[in-house]
DNA sequence: TGGCGATAGTTGTTCCGTCAACCAATTTGG
DNA sequence: CCAAATTGGTTGACGGAACAACTATCGCCA
């Protein structure tokens, strides 16, 4: 098959696309590490999971909430378990499930760390966009996420309702 | 200091990025291991060199290229050379640098990967966008970039000239 | 010219993610 | 109503990445 190659526009929006995926995930990282203890992930999961009712989720609705693969979330969610941030058990209804909880500390946790973390993504993404570049982005991940992940697990929560108080992503 | 917290339109978009970024790697990186047997890093590292003045660079420039650390690059490129895609020796002007060269081996490799990973881009990408947003997406991370890579260092190879006829990124 | 800080890379340790294999519980179809 | 397939989750082995420590060379300046 001939190769349908990128156009000059096309190469210049991708090298840069690239380069700010490579970049941004340690960017967060470093922040969250360095004032919470936290993987950026780890932190993720602690958000989905202070967001939740009775803040609980079962193994499988964290991992599509958080795009990771189900091995991944059990050995971050073993770890999160072993430093009293989450405590697992099993599903009463079906006892293949596990269920996650947020404890008293890993609440603690994520509100300790959220502060930090907004400004952090406040300083090196959004105070370098204008509004309307912000609904432009808004517009752009829409379509990707269609491609990367059709059934819109990740976002499942944030389609129909706000969520205003609740410790930020 | 008072949190500046993300308003409703900043949330949406957010947690449409970190989706993207999570997932965006992940794709890249299974498309070319499957058909290629290289990560989506080895690839990049290697479409650099092919890009450049005999097939040369610098480890330090290459890494500011790649946005790596220098051990990364180093671990990286010691493992491409044991493949017979990379060869190393020591600068003849500056004996503490060492120049990394592809071979004829690490050539074919990324002229046979490149069409591959070109459609896997396209369809998870590009096919997604309409041209507008393929123009809103350059300077939405035109502007990231200024903050997340201030230098350009990742993208210095792109800025003024044309590059047709190269093997894809 | 000789000593000190800066620069260029490599190596080793530790941690995290992926993959494959596995077990347990549930659903389905004959 | 039982066997087979599917779902839900954990574990262990392996490979890659970050970080720190180390060696070697260079440039500067007294």
């Amino acid at each position: 098959m001939q190769t349908r190659w990128l156009d000059e526009d096309e190469r210049a929006a991708w090298v840069r696309l690239v380069a700010v995926v490579e970049l941004l995930p340690g960017v967060l990282d470093t922040q969250l590490r360095r004032d919470s203890g936290l993987t950026h992930f780890e932190y993720f999961v602690l958000a989905m999971l202070s967001e939740a009712s009775e803040r609980t989720l079962r193994m499988t609705s964290l991992a599509q909430l958080t795009s990771a693969t189900l091995p991944r979330l059990s050995h971050v969610v073993r770890r999160l378990e072993g430093r009293g941030l989450v405590h697992r058990f099993p599903c009463e209804t079906d006892k293949r499930a596990t269920n996650a909880r947020l404890t008293g500390a890993g609440y603690d946790a994520v509100v300790a760390a959220a502060p930090g973390h907004v400004e952090g993504v406040r300083q090196n993404v959004f105070d370098a966009l204008t509004s309307e570049q912000v609904a432009q982005l808004h517009g752009i991940a829409d379509a990707l996420l269609q491609r990367l992940d059709p059934e819109g697990r990740m976002t499942a929560l944030y389609a129909p309702e706000a969520t205003a108080g609740k410790p930020e992503i």
